[in-house]
DNA sequence: TGCTTAACGAGACTGAGTCCCGATATTGTC
DNA sequence: GACAATATCGGGACTCAGTCTCGTTAAGCA
C-alpha cells in the first residue's frame, strides 16, 4: 500500500529500467501494469493468465524473463511460501512499503505485515556474522484469525 | 549441532514415531539415519542418492512420504532457499538447535545463524497480528565473508 | 502360523520453470 | 523517413522436482 502521495511503482520501475539502458518492450511494460496494481504477491502462471485473457497477450517466456530481470534489479521482490509457486510483488526504494507474510495453514490465506523490530533484529545479526545483508525473506505459518 | 549430552535426533524420532503409532520400516529408518548424521540441510534428490549408492536401497516415493510425515510431526524442519529445492534438516524438540539460514548469492553456500532476539521479534509480531505461529522460516541473502 | 494393513518402490505422470531460435520492435544514425 | 544493429518477444520443446498409482513386501499381533 503505497502513500497516497507517492510515485506510482511503474513510474519508479520505468525510471530505472530506463537509466539501466533497457530499451521499453510492451510485454514489460504490460508486467510491469499489472503487477504495480495488485496489492500482494502474484504467481507467474496468474501473471501469464491475467495478460492473456486481457487484451495485451504475453508468453510465458517473455514474462519469466522480465520477472526475473526485475528482481535481479531489486524492482520485484519474489515470495516462496513453499507450495512450489513463486510470487512476485512491486518492491519500492528505500524499503517503503516492505513487507514480509503470513501463511494459513488451514486455509491458505497470505497475509501481510511489517514490524521495525524484526527488520532490525535481522540487521544485527547479518553485521553480528560478517554478511552483507543484500535481501531477506521471512514466512510465519500458522492459524489465522479465521481458522483459529 | 545437538548438545553432547542431548540424545541423538534418530532417538528422539523413533520414539515420537512409535507413540504416534507408526510401525518401523527399513525405508524411514534409512532416511532417518542419514538426516541424523547431516550438519545442516539436505534435499530430496540427495537423500535418494546417498541412500542409492550406499547399501540401503530406498525408492523416490518412499523418501518424498517420509519427508513428508516427518515435517508434519515437527521432527524435520522444511527449508527452501528459492532454488526450487526443498531441503531438509533435523528438528529438535523445545526448540533446540533452532536456527535460520544465510545464503551466498555469490557462491551458494548456506550458513545457519541463530538468535534469541529475532526469535523474540517473530513471536511478538504473531501475538500482535492475532495468528497463531505454528513455524516459521527465515532467509538471509547477500555476500558472504568470503565473496565479499 | 496366518491375517491385517502399514510400509515400500517401480515407473508413469504433472506442472513450474527453462531454453532455443526465428520473428518483431525499438533506438540511434544518416 | 529509411536502415542497421540489437534488444525484446513468444511458440513450443524440454527439464526435473515432486506426485500418484498400484501391486509387492513385511511389521505387528492374535
Ligand atoms: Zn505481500
Ligand atoms: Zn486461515
Ligand atoms: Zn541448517
Ligand atoms: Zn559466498
Amino acid at each position: 500500500m503505497p502513500h497516497a502521495e507517492a510515485p506510482r511503482w511503474t513510474t519508479y520501475a520505468n525510471e530505472r529500467l530506463a537509466s539501466e539502458g533497457f530499451r521499453r518492450g510492451g510485454g514489460r511494460a504490460a508486467v510491469i501494469d499489472l503487477l504495480d496494481s495488485q496489492e500482494c504477491a502474484l504467481s507467474a502462471q496468474e501473471i501469464e493468465d491475467q495478460l492473456r485473457s486481457g487484451e495485451r497477450k504475453v508468453g510465458r517466456a517473455t514474462v519469466y524473463r522480465v520477472l526475473d530481470e526485475l528482481v535481479e534489479l531489486g524492482l520485484l521482490n519474489k515470495v516462496e511460501i513453499g507450495d512450489g509457486v513463486a510470487r512476485f510483488e512491486a518492491a519500492f526504494p528505500e524499503g517503503a512499503d516492505h513487507h514480509h507474510h503470513f501463511v494459513c495453514s488451514n486455509c491458505g490465506k497470505l497475509i501481510p505485515f511489517e514490524d521495525d523490530e524484526l527488520e532490525r533484529a535481522l540487521r544485527r545479526v547479518a553485521r553480528r556474522e560478517g554478511l552483507v545483508m543484500e535481501s531477506h525473506e521471512v514466512t510465519l505459518r500458522g492459524r489465522c484469525p479465521d481458522c483459529d
